[in-house]
DNA sequence: AGTAACATTGACCAACTGGTCAAGTTTGTT
DNA sequence: AACAAACTTGACCAGTTGGTCAATGTTACT
């Protein structure tokens, strides 16, 4: 599912014979340690819950290498941030005028299920950061996101109007979808404990991609 | 909408001629006021962002004085949250065998979004409080909120068997309901932006309302 | 080998935070 | 009026936090 797995790759393919990497590669791999370690606290405490020293402490550096790296508290977050959201803006790309709305909206489902299941953290601070206010990425919502969506709602609408779907608002329709596959990410805690479980598997991502689906293609009056 | 609209009257009924209320009249209208400062203040920047000064100052007191009403900052956060709750609980008691399914559905529906646009930053400390872990009101999502879901799923399950409504899991149906609706407190900095406004208005929470609506009857079976 | 850029880190600090407290004021009761 | 209980608040404090820095390695390049 995803385009580029992940960054060890890379890092394995450019060692020397030392064991070591090159002075980039080495960089590369210290930082992506340090991003991640940053998402998942983030993503547990927020930003103001959030010490620098905390993140140090689960990358396993000492605090000044992670300021040294970042600079600030803010930029890392920053980084964190950007890092998620060309995540986030992707997927929608399955939309276009051509594709078939049953078959386009199903795969869309899939792949944001999939990133709930797979970028729980990705995902929660994102969520975190529109919930307060999303005061560092507004540029990113109010252009980059706002475009992307106008787009979509210009296709949907044009699969309504030849008959390919039933009719349905199709930026309140996004707005649906996303809070329902981001709920089993965001509120995975709620939605475990409430389903009477210590956390979620497989089998329940694969339940909730089965009800978000019925009901969107249902909506769309796509089912046979 | 909300049973008891607000502790505004009450608190002018007791007022006594000195234009000043009761001691205990005049801690209740103080502590409220504090509650609906923290409130805001969460929901604006998490429990972590927060300090105790701030909510002071929102409410218009001294620190101390904050203190001396609630002792600690987690005792007031647990205080918000726990008015929260209450709130977040009832509307839950629409559902009733007897009752007609897509009635109880538009107005479930209804009240959850009403909550959503009068209420945003109890949904968004809530919202907060359970992307965080939760670890506050694990009692309250493993014993009352489990239970009373149960008692629904088994309603919308009867629903089902008596041909009453087309076949979907009541419990992930519950989940997308909670989710639709609330992402209109919770993101609606993302939404306003997305549909190119400053701030949300009525009309586009009756917009909402009706999509959420239109999809949960459209996946139960339940238009005409 | 020499050296300049890059990387690592313990020790440190100013600012801020939650919380306390003692000294005072107001209220209700007798 | 007298007194105790409840309330108010400026001043204070110990602990924490983001961030800095100088001293010390380590790499890469000539």
């Amino acid at each position: 599912m995803p385009a580029n797995s992940s960054a060890i790759e890379d890092v394995r393919t450019a060692m020397s014979d030392t064991g070591q990497g090159s002075r980039a590669t080495n960089r590369q791999a210290i930082e992506d340690k340090i991003l991640k370690a940053a998402e998942a606290i983030f993503a547990e405490r927020g930003y103001g819950g959030t010490t620098t020293a905390s993140i140090a402490e689960a990358a396993g550096l000492p605090k000044a290498n992670v300021h040294y790296y970042f600079g600030t508290k803010k930029a890392l977050y920053r980084a964190v941030l950007d890092n998620i959201l060309d995540l986030w803006l992707a997927p929608l790309a399955e939309f276009t005028e051509e594709a078939d709305p049953k078959q386009a909206l199903t795969r869309y489902i899939k792949t944001k299920i999939w990133y709930s299941r797979n970028r729980p953290n990705a995902s929660k601070v994102f969520a975190n950061e529109i919930l307060h206010g999303a005061a560092h990425i507004t540029d990113y919502l109010s252009n980059h996101l706002r475009q992307e969506v106008e787009r979509q709602a210009d296709v949907i609408h044009k699969w309504i109007a030849q008959g390919r779907m039933a009719e349905v608002d199709p930026v309140h329709l996004l707005f649906v979808i996303w809070a329902a596959t981001q709920t089993y990410a965001d509120f995975n805690v709620q939605v475990a404990t409430v389903l009477g479980k210590e956390r979620l598997d497989g089998s329940d991502f694969d339940d909730a991609e089965k009800t978000v689906t019925q009901m969107v293609l249902a909506t769309c009056g796509l089912t046979e």
